[in-house]
DNA sequence: CCCTTTACTTATCATTTGATAACCAAAGGG
DNA sequence: CCCTTTGGTTATCAAATGATAAGTAAAGGG
C-alpha cells in the first residue's frame, strides 16, 4: 500500500489517542495543581528519580521554569530533592509519600475510568490488544 | 490475565503516544501562532466546517474564550465564517485559503518526520501496523 | 590552580490562557 | 406575542506559562 495510508491512520490514531486519554484523565488532578505541574508529577512518577535537566528534556521547558516548578512542588511538599553524593550539583527527584498518594489517586481513577471503558471486553480480545499495544509500541512509537 | 496488566501497558502505551506525537510535530506550527490556536486550526482542519460551540465542547474551554481565539485567527486571515442560513444564530467555521495551506505545510512536516520513523519497514509490517491501528481504534479509542 | 563546563537558582517581564459577568439577537414553544 | 433557550460576543481580571539575564557552586581538564 502506499505509504499515505499508514500516515493517515496514524493521524487519525494518535488524535483518538489524545481525545480519549484527555476525556479518561479529566479531573484527576487535585484543584490544587496547575496543569503543568500535574504532568511532571506524572513524568517523576514514572521516571523517579530523576534530575532537573531530565525534566527540563523531556518536558521540553527551560531550567529556570522548571527550578520554579519544582520548587513549587517541593513547597507544597509533593516531592523530594536529595542532592547526588556522587556529583553534588546533581538532585535526585522523587515523589514524597503525600505525593506518591496523590498521583496513585489519579492513577486509581484513570483506571476506574478504563475498566468501564474495556470491561466488557472478552480474554481474547484482551489478548489481542496486548498484541497490537507491543507491536506498535515497538515498531512505531518508540 | 489481570485486568492490571493492561492497564499497565495502556498507561505506557499512551505516554509513549503522546511523547513521540509531540517529538514528531515540534517546530511545525508557524511562530504566528500560539500552541493553543494551532490546536484550533487542526481541530478545524479534520472536522470542517463547524461551529464556535463544538469547538468549544471538543477543546474544554468556555464559549468566550473560544469566541476570543476564533476572532484572532479570523483576524489573521487564517479561518472563515458562514452564518448559517438555516439558523442565523450559528457559524459555519472553516479554513480560509491561506489556512488550509498553512495547516498542510505543518502536515507534510509531521509526515516527513513519520516517514523517517517508518521508512524502514517492511510492506508486511505495515499491514500488520494498520491492522493494529484499526483493532486498538475500535476496542479502546473509540 | 586556573578556566571552562555543567547543574541549577533567582529575579523579572511579557504573553497566553482561564474564568466570570453582562450582554445581544435569533429560534422556538406556549 | 411574550418568554425562555440557544449560540455567540465583549470586556475585564487573575493566574499560569514562557523567555531572558544574571548569578552560584561543584566538577573536571589542562
Amino acid at each position: 500500500m502506499d505509504n499515505n495510508t499508514l500516515f493517515q491512520k496514524f493521524v487519525t490514531f494518535t488524535t483518538a489517542v489524545h481525545q480519549i486519554t484527555s476525556e479518561i484523565s479529566k479531573d484527576v488532578k487535585s484543584e490544587a495543581l496547575t496543569p503543568l505541574q500535574y504532568k511532571i508529577l506524572e513524568y517523576i512518577a514514572v521516571s523517579q528519580p530523576v534530575t532537573l535537566s531530565e525534566i527540563s528534556d523531556c518536558m521540553h521547558m527551560s531550567m529556570p521554569n522548571t527550578s520554579r516548578e519544582l520548587k513549587k512542588l517541593t513547597e507544597k511538599q509533593l516531592c523530594e530533592r536529595v542532592t547526588d553524593p556522587g556529583d553534588r550539583r546533581k538532585q535526585g527527584i522523587t515523589l514524597s509519600a503525600a505525593g506518591e498518594h496523590m498521583m496513585n489517586e489519579a492513577f486509581r481513577h484513570i483506571g476506574i475510568r478504563f475498566a468501564e471503558r474495556t470491561g466488557h471486553l472478552s480474554e481474547a480480545e484482551r489478548q489481542e490488544i496486548i498484541r497490537a499495544l507491543d507491536l506498535l509500541q515497538e515498531k512505531v512509537f518508540y
